[in-house]
DNA sequence: ATGAAAGCGCTAACAA
DNA sequence: TTGTTAGCGCTTTCAT
């Protein structure tokens, strides 16, 4: 039971050289059967792992990918992470994850500090970065990708969901179930999705001859989302939207909450209540909530697939936006117009 | 702007030897003034960052944890996985993620990856280790320490809330409030968090001449909270409890949504609903779930505080099992016992 | 306080 | 297919 067992010490015992015993552990080798069995015994016998940290220094390559997180409380990112990381250990790469909270200083450092740990590449969920640390990127041959996020930043690839067809399809839907009044809770105003999402919302609503009948800014926060949702809400009846596009589900929970319990309204008669992302308590009967879906597995697979290719091929890898359509799905807490296509029937009630 | 700096070309530029930049960028170390300087103008226009792989190949020691989820779904997690990974990049420290999921193979395949990246130290978020994994911790020197989850293992720290504790408040709140078929719906039976809060919840029971009305399993699974629900309540009124104990709050919400809307059983005239850990969400108004907190900020602060003891004074440090005391949060899902102690004045509402 | 030199454990030419 | 030989970029004695 020795402390730590080297590669030279598997090679002793197997009475071989050290470089056979490295190629024994390299996937695509060269070693003949014969080496290999006395290599593989030697190795088992001494209990022999491959030292992570000294092959990627030897080689260059970490087979560490910097994943970028800014906030969990929204329960869209914990299940992207999940996937994220799985989907990682899957192609035998993983995580160091590093918090962009407020608490843990800027994205610069924070992106400075990843550098630090020669990762092969890094993911940035629903975090901006700055054009001078992605071109610091570049010029160390670093791939980055965007999840759930985009820039005008020469070089990044970025994937988010379809968010202009998102915004659209809301928009439709609820000027077809007859609203007139439609509102509209932003999320912060430097989210490129929640840009997206409002921008093609109002143009369809202004291409049918409507306009955005209020908006308030929820800041991606319970807090900001229930004083949001008063501002618009608690006014003469008049005065009141009949529905409300919410920019994610997280928000649209508290908006439910706020117009039930403290402004006495009923959801969906009295207002309608559309959100974004489909998070998995949207289900939640107490809520059941009318959404767009963003396909957390799709977009995972495509970061991951995108990131992968401009690891393993720099040359041919090309940047691009990668934008992954989802279903509107119907629920309880909008108003479902006459004639509308069927609910997706794989949405199962719990 | 070359593509790598090394510490040699630092050295080489400011005219000291490759010893002093070393030194330079070793906190406790032992400069003059005038080195340093050099040192620092030749690092700064080279644009030189220490290269953190070599360090931890040549200092042996990483800083870098592993840290083993199984499950982000349940809400307590990613808030204390964000928790967990600031604390540790306050410190110096960052967090390799693995995650532990059915998908990704077993948990012994997992830490044996993990060893393989020579972390520092290991947290085991929600995770039972087998024995002979945690003996080959012991004999590479690497610290472990589990949190929410015990396990009767030589050498292990344990981090949880006082689940025992807890489990007894429950049950004493249900019983003063006049509750006579008090049920409990279970997590998964090999979890020790929900084997010590439900033999305590029993125990408490059965000291005041009670004991369990009915009991059946949830799987933390909002499926499987939903047929234990159905199990449990979908009986005749005279054999349906008027209380429930749900072994955590992710699963309590589906619990009372089963009870509202499929079985038309008001919460709480009807049936009282308490939770467990005090997630965010618990705060929500359609749930105003009554539950104990776990304090996730305390848990955390002891479990880095602890495995950083054992990294940085492996003599000194003994394993021990840190219980933390939390709360029981009083709203609405349960009925109030009359003059019982008021309400956490600090449970604001959203 | 500083520099020289010996590794850390491995990979990757290169030669055989 | 195999072994030899340089490194990878840094830390860390040990002299000076």
């Amino acid at each position: 039971m020795n402390e730590k067992v080297t590669i030279l010490q598997v090679a002793e015992r197997a009475g071989v050289s050290q470089s056979a015993v490295s190629r024994f552990f390299t996937p695509g080798a060269s070693v003949s059967k014969k080496t290999a069995a006395k290599v593989q015994a030697a190795a088992e016998e001494l209990g022999y792992r491959p030292n992570v940290l000294a092959r990627a220094m030897a080689s260059g390559r970490s087979r560490i990918i910097g994943l970028v997180v800014a906030y969990l409380g929204n329960p869209f990112y914990p299940e992207a992470l999940e996937k994220l990381s799985n989907a990682l250990q899957k192609r035998g790469y993983h995580a160091l994850v590093f918090m962009a909270s407020r608490t843990a200083g800027n994205i610069d450092t924070v992106m400075q500090e990843i550098l630090d740990h020669q990762v092969d590449g890094i993911i940035l969920a629903s975090v901006a970065m700055s054009s001078d640390i992605s071109s610091r990127c570049r010029q160390l041959g670093v791939p980055a990708v965007l999840f759930n996020r985009t820039q005008d930043i020469e070089g990044l690839t970025a994937v988010t969901s379809d968010n202009r067809a998102g915004g659209r399809a809301v928009a439709e839907f609820l000027m077809a179930g007859g609203h007139r009044r439609i509102a509209h809770i932003a999320g912060w105003e430097g989210a490129s999705t929640q840009r997206d999402r409002e921008a093609a919302f109002r143009a369809a609503l202004e291409a049918a001859g409507q306009s955005l009948f209020a908006r308030a800014c929820g800041q991606f926060t319970l807090e900001g989302a229930a004083a949001a949702t008063r501002e618009i809400f608690d006014v003469p009846a008049e005065r009141r939207p009949d529905a409300v596009f919410v920019a994610n589900d997280y928000m649209a929970f508290t908006v439910i909450d706020v117009l039930r319990h403290d402004l006495g309204l009923r959801v969906p008669e009295d207002v309608s209540v559309v959100g974004y992302d489909d998070v998995p308590q949207a289900r939640l009967r107490s809520y059941s909530l009318t959404t767009v879906r963003q396909r957390a597995n799709v977009m995972v697979a495509e970061t991951v697939e995108a990131l992968l290719e401009q690891i393993e091929s720099p040359e041919t890898a090309q940047p691009r936006h990668i934008q992954i359509k989802g279903p509107l799905i119907l629920r309880g807490s909008a108003r479902i117009p006459a004639g509308w296509p069927q609910k997706d029937k794989t949405d199962v009630r719990l």
